[in-house]
RNA sequence: UGGGGUAUGGCCAAGCGGUAAGGCAUCAGUUUUUGGUACUGACAUUCGGGGGUUCGAAUCCCUCUACCCCAUCCA
């Protein structure tokens, strides 16, 4: 909340509570439990219950459970279970939408005593032909002339299942040719003889979204309902219902932002489900699952989808996250919490001809830049295991490992040159026969040999075998569309990984950095003593000399930006002539004169500024800008000052008196109050000042005040001009005449 | 096609008429017994395109373009 720059959420809650529109904060997390919460969901949670937090409000977590067809109860547990995990705390008990089923009965009986909603008999098709399309209005149903008491009848009738799914509905009566879609008299209820999980064969009715959302908000007091963007039509509805009603006191409204997408992997409940299905995936909890169950198996913590929720920021526009944001905040968590670790994933044996005996070397779980404490033994004797890819006996350039000629340190322990590489009849490496550096022990090294890396290795006798599960991302496109694009080794499985034995036997912790590979986690299910199992969290970063392999993505093709002309609609013949009129006789420029002449209500009033005081090129700027703007908001009624005070307003600018900054300023206030331009110049004293004398000093002081900017200026800065500006603008609240402070500046400056 | 939205670096994202925040990614360099971390520096003369208004525009006006959502008895 100290972050000076709050997203556009907290913002509307900010002005809501200075305006005195609620006493508290009160959000809700709203979920349908049909499928397993993601790290979208994540993204809602960590918005509802955060701005609850942020503002000392309240979330409410509630199912809203209202197609008993297609939800369950062990996703409301998984549900319940995610706001948990992450932290959070529901607001008293969970809601369920269909606890207030009756309450919702009786405010749909309100409505069709109101005239407001009607039982419609018609057939599914026949609705759908009757709603019309997107540019033809659609038709209401015979039905929508039922009586009250026809309708009341039949309602009741539905609700005690004397009717098959499908014979009747209720539907709001709202506006068949409404543009909004939404708003072709939307369902309200809907008959369903099917077994409801929480309330079970009570009801034969359901309501819909539309009718059961904004009433659950408003009983519950819900003040702020945040959902995403594609229910921005739906708010049209949201309004209808409560207004309809004339529900007063508490009254929710509804705000929408842009769910969440993250590149190679999906999202939807769907393709999820396919995934699951088509065991493409081994569960809804894989690891490399997008849902919290496969992020929390995987071993993010709770901690690190938090920061990542923040750091992606809650806007309105569609956006696709990068993975490597999300994988930032899970290292960028784990760096400062997790104990390291040596194992080697891919053995190599390593004799060493010149080590006899064992010994045990005391060795720090933390490196020196963590602040914490803890140590653990490392065996040592002369057959220890390094990684294969640690050794390299033709290396690239810039291989910092052991090689015939590099020597390389055990991490903890010693230095050791190769000095025999023995190998299999296929030629592969199969051991090293190595000497150490009996001087050159880790703490007390005085061999004075200088190694370029120093890797993890284990002791053979003493290692332990785990298997260890590599995770990559799941697809291999950054927008997948089918399993074609399934990444074929996202998951690997190496069974033989050996690992130090304080890991197993110690059990410092359940997530580890094993060193130089990565993040890792005792899997929480598959793990056991005899059979040791850990997901890779996420490998540590690599900068591009080690991976050398990645060619660096060539210098994008510059998408040159390249006007593309649309049709423009004709004037029509008056609009023409009023444009004619407007360039040759009152010398307006052609775009100014275009708006004006294509819109009658801006014309209109134009003209009648026009009469009262003479200024043409200056009264249509204002008209087709400052009007303008208000005329997308309110009618021409509606405005709070006349053309005529516009023409005085402009007289004034033309005389000199103020300045359009000014005017602009008075403008806004007009706009407010009503008052005269005169009267609101002459009150708060905005006559412009043009006095080089009283300037001058002023323009000095910020000159003193800035001597960095100054400097930058004369080297060449010349964009610094409008800071100086602005800033002695500034200094006379807006009076300074702009154009003589311009100048005066640049020639103080120069 | 009617309506509702959205466009700021490779990816998110601030900005609300007066010097284009920040994070991720990337690239350099310093430190380092992790090719990690940390630190330093470099990364938008320009905000989807074109016009207009203004001393001054990412911000106001006009216009064009692209993308997303809406015609489920789903939510």
């Amino acid at each position: 909340m100290e972050n000076k720059s709050k997203d556009f959420l907290r913002r509307i809650v900010e002005e809501d509570l200075n305006a005195g529109k609620y006493n508290e904060v009160v959000t809700r997390f709203p979920p349908e439990p049909n499928g397993f919460p993601h790290i979208g969901h994540a993204k809602s949670i960590a918005i509802n219950f955060g701005i609850a937090k942020d503002y000392q409000g309240h979330c409410n977590l509630r199912m809203d459970d209202t197609n008993p067809t297609t939800e369950d109860t062990q996703y409301v547990e998984a549900l319940k279970d995610a706001v948990q995990w992450l932290g959070f705390e529901w607001d008293k008990n969970v809601r369920y939408t269909s606890d207030y089923f009756p309450k919702l009965y009786a405010y749909a009986r309100e409505l069709i005593k109101m005239g407001k909603a009607y039982v419609d008999s018609t057939s599914e098709e026949e609705m759908r032909e009757l709603r019309g399309t997107v540019t033809e209005a659609g038709k209401r149903s015979k039905y929508a002339e039922r009586s009250v008491e026809e309708n009341l009848e039949l309602f009741e009738k539905m609700k005690k299942g004397e009717f098959k799914d499908g014979e009747h509905v209720l539907r709001a009566k709202i506006d068949m040719s409404a543009p909004n879609m939404k708003m072709r008299d939307p369902l309200l209820y809907r008959i369903r003889h099917a077994h409801h999980f929480r309330a079970g064969d009570e009801w034969a009715i359901y309501p819909m979204y539309d009718f059961a959302h904004c009433l659950s908000d408003y009983i519950e007091g819900v003040s702020h309902s945040i959902c995403t963007l594609e229910f921005e039509n739906n708010r049209d509805i949201y309004n209808w219902v409560l207004d309809t009603l004339g529900l007063k006191p508490i009254r929710p409204y509804q705000h929408e932002f842009a769910r969440l997408g993250i590149n190679y992997t999906v999202m939807s409940k769907r393709k999820l489900l396919e995934l699951v299905e088509g065991g493409q995936v081994n569960g809804w909890d894989d690891p490399r699952m997008p849902t919290i169950a496969g992020l929390r198996r995987r071993g993010y913590t709770p901690e690190s989808i938090l920061n990542f929720c923040d750091s992606i920021g809650v806007a309105k526009a569609n956006s696709m996250v990068d993975v490597a944001q999300l994988e930032f905040a899970i290292r960028d968590d784990l760096n400062t919490k997790v104990p390291r670790v040596m194992c080697v994933m891919n053995p190599l044996k390593v004799t060493i001809t010149n080590y006899e005996g064992s010994e045990e070397i005391e060795a720090p779980y933390y490196p020196h830049d963590v602040p914490k404490e803890g140590t653990r033994k490392l065996p040592f004797s002369k057959e220890i295991y390094i990684d294969q890819s640690d050794f390299s006996q033709n290396p690239e350039k810039g291989y910092f490992r052991l090689t015939p000629e590099q020597p390389v340190r055990l991490k903890y322990a010693y230095i050791i040159s190769c000095k025999e590489v023995i190998k299999d009849d296929k030629g592969n490496v199969v051991e090293i026969k190595a000497e150490y550096h009996p001087d050159s022990k880790s703490g007390k090294d005085t061999s004075g040999i200088k190694v370029k890396s120093a890797i993890q290795w284990v002791e053979s006798n003493i290692a332990k075998q785990i298997e260890v599960r590599l995770y990559d991302r799941l697809f291999k496109t950054e927008a997948p569309e089918s399993v074609e694009d399934l990444n074929p080794n996202s998951l690997k499985i190496i069974k033989d990984a050996l690992i130090e034995p304080a890991v197993i036997d110690e059990k410092p912790d359940v997530r580890f950095q094993f060193e130089r590979e990565g993040y890792f986690y005792a899997d929480p299910i598959d793990y056991t003593d005899e059979k040791p199992i850990f997901n890779k969290i996420v490998g540590l970063k690599e900068s591009s000399s080690k991976k050398k392999k990645a060619p660096k993505q060539t210098a994008k093709p510059q998408p040159k930006k390249v006007q593309i002309d649309g049709e423009v609609v004709p004037m029509t013949t008056e609009e023409q002539a009023l444009f004619d009129n407007y360039t040759n006789n009152l010398k307006l420029n052609s775009e100014v004169a275009n708006t004006l002449a294509r819109d009658a209500q801006l014309s209109a009033f134009y003209q009648e500024a026009l009469e009262a005081v003479n200024s043409p090129v200056g009264i249509a700027n204002i008209v087709t800008n400052d009007v303008a703007r208000e005329l997308k908001q309110k009618e021409l009624n509606e405005l709070n000052y006349t053309p005529k005070q516009i023409a005085e307003l402009m007289k004034m600018v033309d005389d000199e008196l103020i300045s359009t900054k000014i005017a602009k300023q008075v403008f806004e206030e007009m706009s407010k109050s009503g008052e005269e331009p005169t009267k609101i110049v002459e009150s708060k004293g905005l006559v412009q000042i043009s006095d080089p004398d009283i300037i001058l000093p002023i323009i000095d002081e910020v000159i003193a005040k800035n001597p960095e900017n100054v400097e930058k200026f004369r080297a060449g800065n010349t964009k610094l001009l409008g800071f100086f500006v602005g800033q002695v603008l500034k200094a006379t609240k807006g009076k300074g005449n702009p154009k003589v402070v311009n100048e005066l500046v640049a020639r103080q400056l120069g």
